[in-house]
RNA sequence: GGUCCUGUGGCCGAGUGGCUAGGCAGAGCUCUGCAAAAGCUUCUACAGCGGUUCGAAUCCGCUCGGGACCUCCA
């Protein structure tokens, strides 16, 4: 079996994966902002990192996964005015930071259920780790880089970029830019003329009268930065230098560039060895987010409740649609695009349900030798794909192409003693892995009542009855009459019936 | 303006020098009382121009188009 590769944005190459400690991967991932709901773009990190954590579970590492809340910031509620939040109100009527945090995190936590992505080890949050950015803040400022003005402390990225250059270090290592380059190029900002330096970034903002989130700290009242607390706070739970540090590409710059700033100053080390960057989910060729006022809101999606949406759309959905791609890549909303990842889910599962029926016998050596190779050359492969810096596209092809044979077993056409029992009971074991443990995925239709299939067997056997009669007008009237009750029936070749929730 | 990425058939997308990617949609056929499902067959491709090469979607150059980052951002 080959080895896993990820392309690692730091080095701009495919790299081989090493873990620091062996047979353990500790992996930070930046969470969301719970400032609002989350939106379909902020999907793809979570599903993407979820398959990558699971894969190397799979691998059998043990995995400390760390995924953080964002819930400390210059926060206001979607569509509230900014001035709700002066406290010249009762304090019931004003708006409550935490309650807020607390009604998005609920909300994303939610969805990721739905998407069945997996706890991260462990989820701090940004208002927990405090002090740890303090301590942070403080040692940077020991160290000379950085300084304090009016309550707010700001990283001296020019003196750190000529004191660590030559340490392996600069700024810019990781998304390629050039320091020189950005003080020319950057727009003017508010508050932009307490920096000594346009590309200094802030380590703690002082907070206005009217801001509602606040701590005390050695510079006065404020908030965090906010690179400073993905720093913080996988310094505390990885260590100085861990394996993976994943997000989406447009963190890249400024926020991960900063985050190896900052933690350069206090490890004296790049904090993570392999940085993995997903690509953007788009619609209309555009990235989707809050500033082009193009985001499809993750229960919008789920309920169809969008005009943009001419159906609703399953997390599983969603979840095959992020699959079909690779990761890097640039993914392209479209009803289309998604009505094609549903349909195809649903065919790749009912062959998988298939296979896992199939009583495969002991001994039996493949009699279609040419079928054999075949099989077994696409299944042999599906670990290469997937090692290949996760080209989950490709397992999926390469699962695909065996639907048929499956099909064609379960329907007669081809027989089941054409492929050895080796070749079958790793195919069922492949489809499992990779179905289930690495991607996550599950059935969204199964029913597991126990009496209603009492009943649908009842049903069926009468419905057979009238068939065998030729009264087709009652044999049809009971088909039709349970597809609308969202229960499709299958009239199968050697007889027998099955049916499906639709 | 700077840095970087990208352009594959009706749609979504793999693929980095020679082998049918795959899914969805379309067409035909088979099975079937009909339907659904399934199977088989099949139609649309590598933005344009030039170069390197025995051979390029894949490498190089130019032209045109799209996008990301440089500001909160998954």
């Amino acid at each position: 079996m080959s080895s896993l590769y990820f392309y690692n944005s730091l080095t701009r190459v495919k790299e081989e994966f090493k873990p620091i400690t062996p047979n353990h991967v500790g992996m930070y991932v930046c969470g969301p902002t719970v400032s609002g709901e989350s939106h379909l773009g902020h999907a793809r990190p979570f599903i993407t990192f979820d398959i990558v954590y699971r894969y190397l579970m799979q691998l059998g590492y043990k995995v400390r996964y760390v995924r953080n809340i964002t819930d400390a910031g210059h926060f206001e509620e979607e569509g509230r005015a900014s001035e709700d939040k002066i406290s010249s109100k009762a304090i019931l009527e004003k708006l409550e930071p935490m309650e807020l945090v607390q009604k998005y995190t609920n909300l994303f936590h939610w969805a990721m259920k739905e998407f069945n992505n997996l706890e991260p080890s462990i989820e701090p949050t940004a208002t927990g780790h405090i002090v740890e950015q303090i301590v942070m803040i403080e040692r940077i400022i020991a160290d000379g880089y950085a300084y304090i003005v009016n309550g707010s402390v700001y990283f001296d990225v020019d003196k750190y970029h000529a004191d660590f250059s030559a340490k392996g270090m600069k700024y810019g290592i990781l998304s390629g830019r050039i320091l020189e380059d950005q003080l020319e190029t950057t727009r003017e900002l508010e508050s932009q003329e307490e920096k000594r330096n346009k590309s200094d970034f802030a380590l703690w903002k002082s907070a206005a009268p009217e801001h509602i989130m606040r701590w005390k700290s050695p510079w006065g009242e404020g908030f965090p930065g906010w690179h400073i607390e993905c720093s913080a706070m996988s310094n505390k739970y990885l260590g100085a230098e861990f394996d993976i540090h994943g997000g989406g590409m447009d963190l890249q710059f400024p926020h991960h560039e900063c985050e190896i700033a900052q933690s350069a100053v206090c490890n004296h080390k790049i904090p993570a060895r392999y940085w993995l960057h997903n690509n953007m989910i788009t619609i209309n060729g555009r990235k989707m987010g809050k500033s082009y006022n193009n985001v499809i809101k993750l229960s919008e999606l789920f309920s169809g409740n969008h005009e943009i949406l001419t159906q609703a759309y399953t997390p599983m959905t969603v979840r095959f649609f992020i699959l079909q791609t690779h990761y890097r890549s640039t993914l392209d909303f479209g009803n289309e695009a998604l009505q094609a990842a549903e349909k195809g889910f649903r065919r790749m599962w009912d062959a998988y349900s298939l296979l896992m029926k199939f009583n495969v016998e002991k001994g039996v050596s493949a009699s279609d030798a040419a079928l054999e190779k075949q099989c077994t050359e696409i299944l042999h492969a599906l670990d290469d794909h997937m090692n290949d810096d996760l080209n989950t596209a490709k397992v999926l092809a390469g699962l695909f192409e065996l639907v048929p044979v499956i099909n064609s077993i379960k329907d007669g056409h081809i027989k089941m003693n054409a492929l050895s029992s080796e070749t079958l009971l790793l195919m069922q074991e492949k489809f499992k892995v990779y179905l289930v443990d690495i991607f996550g995925l599950k059935d969204e239709k199964k029913q597991d009542d126990q009496k209603l299939n009492s009943v649908l067997e009842l049903i069926a056997e009468i419905r057979k009855d009238a068939r065998a009669k030729k009264d087709f007008a009652t044999s049809d009237k009971i088909r039709d009459q349970l597809l609308k009750a969202g229960i499709q029936l299958k009239d199968e070749k050697g007889g027998g019936v099955s049916w499906e929730y639709v």
